[in-house]
DNA sequence: GCAAAAGTGTTGGAGATACACCCATGA
DNA sequence: TCATGGGTGTATCTCCAACACTTTTGC
């Protein structure tokens, strides 16, 4: 800090855009609206909200979500900060992206339509609104990066899980299939996942074992 | 970004802060200055500046460090932002933290007595202003986690540099003692550096080959 | 001649990869 | 009875860790 008193300088409004990450029919994808607001209006973009006086960013970006999709405890990460000088053409406005991740089935499809979000596959995105495509590519590096070191899976997916679903998620993040057995071999010697001892019956006629996060872990790594 | 319009939100001083890392006499430093300025006058402290209108947040953090340092295309990337709401006890400041990797020989000494700042070793930090501890705890993790992905140490060191000194800096950041036969192999097979054919008579009788970082890698890995 | 830093290879173990078939059950 | 998804073991290879002595030369 230098010795210039603070009125000198100018402000700008400070935005957080929150990018929710959502595991479905085997595919990762995340919520998207076409904006009703100039500018531009009708392209595919990120949800956000200005940050207020009495609040932090992840304050601000929990209320986002909160609002958004009705869920308390929401799994979120802060991306960076984005300042490109015209990102907003109205006005100077410095994003935060978070990416958050949630279960796809725990998510009211009628709040998705008051919205107006769709779910939308990673790997088929529209061009999005001003830096927000550059905000996804940086969450989405950041998820392949962390998945060996945070329990990003379990997020994704139902507080109970069979090892193929858990599988599914793995390979929808990193983007490439893995072998099974090796794969269950990893996750049971890892030790992040326990044993419910409950058999699902729903998708599979001979049933598969349930699994939920360990929560005894003291250092992720799998 | 929801209908209301921009007049309703608040508007925040955006700063950056920059983290100077440099390696000198085997450890890992950095540069920092006392407060000059109310509020936390005398507290040891990040060196940092507000992002004026005309800037990126980047752009911003740059001209902070050729401010300080006199050097220009200095390795930097973003920490992250910090907003807590009484960060700065004067006035809402929402700071986005930056490291930055320099060679200290490269520093001017007269700068840093201009400025008013000291090398301070990272293990053995005072207590810093504000939240820019947190920022600073940050930046290390980010550091070393990252040691294998990026060039870092080249940036702490002299273009041309022997294989004992790029050992003390990863040392350094990782902050432990590695085999030295190990990493020689490894530097050597990894790809990451070349040899330059001339030797170092100045840190040892028998003289060290010089290496410098290997131009021709597309992807860092080491 | 001795102190100080440079330089050099081998072995063992752990963890990752590759790979194919049987099982249980509902329809 | 057959289609569907669940479940299992072994052999190989690669990478990492441990480990100690010789070389050169300025003083």
């Amino acid at each position: 800090m230098n010795n210039n008193t603070y009125e000198q300088h100018t402000q700008a409004y400070v935005s957080v855009d929150c990018i929710i990450f959502g595991f479905d029919q085997g595919k990762l994808k995340m919520l998207l609206g076409k904006r009703t607001i100039a500018p531009g209006l009708g392209t595919w973009a990120l949800y956000g909200g200005f940050v207020e006086a009495t609040e932090t960013l992840s304050e601000a970006a929990k209320r986002v979500l909160t609002e958004l999709t009705g869920l308390k405890d929401i799994y979120m990460r802060q991306v960076g900060a984005y300042s490109d000088i015209d990102r907003d053409p109205i006005s100077r406005v410095i994003s935060i992206a978070y990416y958050a991740l949630i279960n796809a089935k725990d998510y009211d499809e009628n709040l998705r339509k008051a919205f107006n979000l769709e779910w939308v596959e990673i790997d088929a995105l529209p061009p999005l609104f001003s830096d927000h495509g550059t905000m996804v590519q940086d969450a989405l590096q950041i998820l392949r990066k962390r998945i060996t070191s945070e329990p990003l899976c379990f997020s994704l997916l139902p507080e109970k899980f069979t090892l193929t679903q858990f599988q599914n998620v793995f390979e929808a993040i990193i983007g490439k299939p893995v072998d099974k057995r090796n794969f269950r071999k990893r996750a049971k010697q890892s030790g992040v996942l326990v044993a419910t001892g409950e058999i699902d019956k729903l998708t599979s006629k001979r049933g598969a074992m349930l699994y939920k996060q360990n929560p005894d872990i003291e250092e992720f790594r799998f």
